[in-house]
DNA sequence: GATTCTCATTAAACCAGTTTAATAAATATA
DNA sequence: TATATTTATTAAACTGGTTTAATGAGAATC
């Protein structure tokens, strides 16, 4: 066989770790601050979910794929982002505890013109999208997960309009540090700088006018 | 009785027209292009759904409101808006066809920062929360149609978020041209600068540098 | 230990907005 | 029809970012 193109399947497939039957505590537990889900109907959906890994740098997502899966964030750190112009324009960041895809081409079955990137090594639950879809037909109340953790995805994007238009960019770097502090000591500062809509170098200007006053 | 009650008592309630058993078949169209549900489950729906006018210059809901309705659009056009230090921030304009509340306030449960008001004599369909919940309860058809419509809110929305970061002024204004051409037919000029983020004094430099060329 | 690479800062010139204030045009009201 | 009010435009001075390019500082690699 061709041992570029086994490389290219290894690098594909090697993050991949098979059905564990193990720790979906947290992600129940995370599902359950939701809505009320019987412990059958739980059962039910735990199934479908498999455990992978991905290395810091590998991509969970690039433009023209379709999306597969719903992810559940174990352990590590995402960037979400697209391309505009050459430079990196980062969404969000997502962490520990988090559900994440790129929702917008999931809902609209369209291919994705985003990368979802590891920046450390990470461990999640993903569910394929065919697979939710059997949950909600046999679930009431997992269907009402969904509707829920959707209204909630919906209150972060809107407090999120609401910064981009009513803070001054100091104000939302400001914002940042206060809200999630920790970003800070696990992602570079020129991805923040992208996450708040300016270039590393209004960053650095707006670092320095804070560190005068 | 005191006429000067008596006037805001008639100004809360004039608007109100009670309960008609009439043509909700758009309101039935829509939901059905979101969700198969049967005709005794949407009978069951219809029934929380009242009709109410306004006239141009009421407020459907004003800051320190509890969200008590969630509205379907029969005809007319509403300005979404919050106050910031004195000047009225455009979020949204609803037209026909459209499902409208305060959501942000109306899915957390607290007091809306916001304003609500008819830009025309409007009609709407009006159902209280406590009756969706009732629907929701009781079909998961209906239930499914709450969580699509919710998908698409977060369409929008998230599309919103990328035109404020990736688009110049200028751009979102010529989008907003061919999207929404309607829309500079029946709303005055300030109020689509600050939909678009920005000062009457900048649109009209945008549309002066456009008429140029 | 020296070299390379990545990331952050600084400087200079530039630009698309802002604010304030005056004016013009359109609309509503007496 | 005249008058008042609201809405849109223009001008001038200002501002907080941008771009480009050079420099500095830390971490990874040879």
């Amino acid at each position: 066989m061709d041992k570029r193109l086994l490389f290219v399947i290894s690098k594909i497939f090697c993050s991949f770790v098979e059905n564990s039957s193990v720790p979906l505590e947290e992600l129940k537990k995370t599902i359950r601050s939701y809505a009320h889900v019987s412990d059958s109907d739980m059962e039910f959906g735990m199934k479908f979910y498999k455990r992978k890994t991905f290395k810091k740098g590998d991509f969970l997502l690039k433009p023209g794929q379709y999306i597969e899966y719903f992810y559940f964030m174990k352990k590590g750190c995402v960037s979400y982002y697209s391309m505009e112009e050459g430079k990196a324009q980062v969404m969000e960041f997502f962490t520990e505890g988090s559900f994440f895809t790129d929702l917008y081409a999931y809902i609209q079955e369209i291919p994705s013109e985003s990368y979802i990137e590891a920046l450390e090594d990470i461990t999640v639950y993903a569910i394929s999208k065919t697979d939710v879809q059997k949950v909600f037909d046999h679930s009431h109340q997992l269907e009402r997960f969904g509707r829920l953790s959707m209204q909630r995805t919906f209150v972060i994007t809107f407090q999120r309009i609401n910064q981009l238009r009513n803070l001054s960019n100091q104000e939302r770097y400001l914002e940042l540090q206060k809200k999630r502090p920790e970003l800070f000591q696990r992602v570079p500062q020129y991805l923040i700088a992208s996450y708040l809509g300016l270039t590393p170098v209004g960053l650095s200007k707006i670092r320095k006018r804070l560190s005068k006053s």
